[in-house]
DNA sequence: TTACATGCAAATACTTTGCATATAA
DNA sequence: TTATATGCAAAGTATTTGCATGTAA
């Protein structure tokens, strides 16, 4: 399983590679470098740099997904492609997909703060599409 | 009016904060340490550290809002309470408002890169508020 | 064999802090 | 006058990089 991420990825199958990975797999909330090289080093010898240098390689070839959360730290965990939202324009009704979600993080913050065990979520921007932008800055142009 | 949020803050007034407050308020997007920095000191002079510490206390007085975008570096913008979401419970209806709204920098983003231009946005979360959920755990340990 | 992976130490970027001096209240 | 603000230099934290060595393909 690590090693299909690995190939699919253009990336030579080392052991502290895979274990990295399987870590990741393992994780139930996204992870910080450091926290993963704790887990890491505890099974195999492994430098902070090689996690870092690891998870920048699968993060640009989009194994992983990786945020910045408001304590300045980079969290990875795997990407999956299981939720989407949208742009939805208001003059010709074109929807764009947004493929990626912001808001676990923010969930789980409020998770904490309310008490709240929130279960979904709806979030849709508005706005106009490109098209309909240049249209109507056209329009505006002639007016002037 | 930099002073009144200074008194506001308990604040001792002096030309810096006033001049990085002025500043503040003249900007249309969020701004870094850094760009303050570079801005105020040309009017007159000051340390980085000073922009930090201010930055630091006016955030911790409410007066600002920072967050830390994913390039890690911390934006500061005049704190607005004109906007806001909120949690539904599912099984009471129960609506707890959020303080907070996460989106505007995600906004810039999707401007950036999708050419849509970005006028509004709803963004509801529901799950179970804290009495909701009590009751259904409650519920579900009878029937274990 | 050879290009890529790793360890180690040093460097970087952003931010914070200790201490002496300056200034608002 | 006195508590707080500031400058300066040093330190802290997360992350990156150069270089020599190790290893998968």
């Amino acid at each position: 399983m690590e090693q299909n991420l690995l190939k699919q990825a253009e990336l030579k199958t080392t052991k502290k590679r895979q274990l990295l990975l399987f870590l990741l797999q393992k994780q139930t909330h996204p992870a910080t470098a450091e926290e993963l090289h704790e887990m890491a080093k505890s099974i195999l010898p492994i430098n902070l740099s090689t996690v870092y240098r690891t998870l920048n390689a699968l993060t640009e070839k989009g194994i992983l997904i990786r945020s910045i959360r408001q304590d300045g730290k980079a969290y990875y965990a795997i990407a999956k492609k299981d939720h989407a939202h949208h742009l939805l324009c208001n003059h010709c009704g074109k929807v764009i997909p947004i493929d990626t979600c912001p808001l676990s993080e923010l969930e789980e913050k409020l998770e904490e703060t309310t008490g709240f065990r929130i279960t979904g979520h709806s979030l849709e921007f508005t706005g106009l599409c490109p098209q309909c932008l240049k249209e109507a800055t056209d329009k505006n142009m002639k007016a002037e």
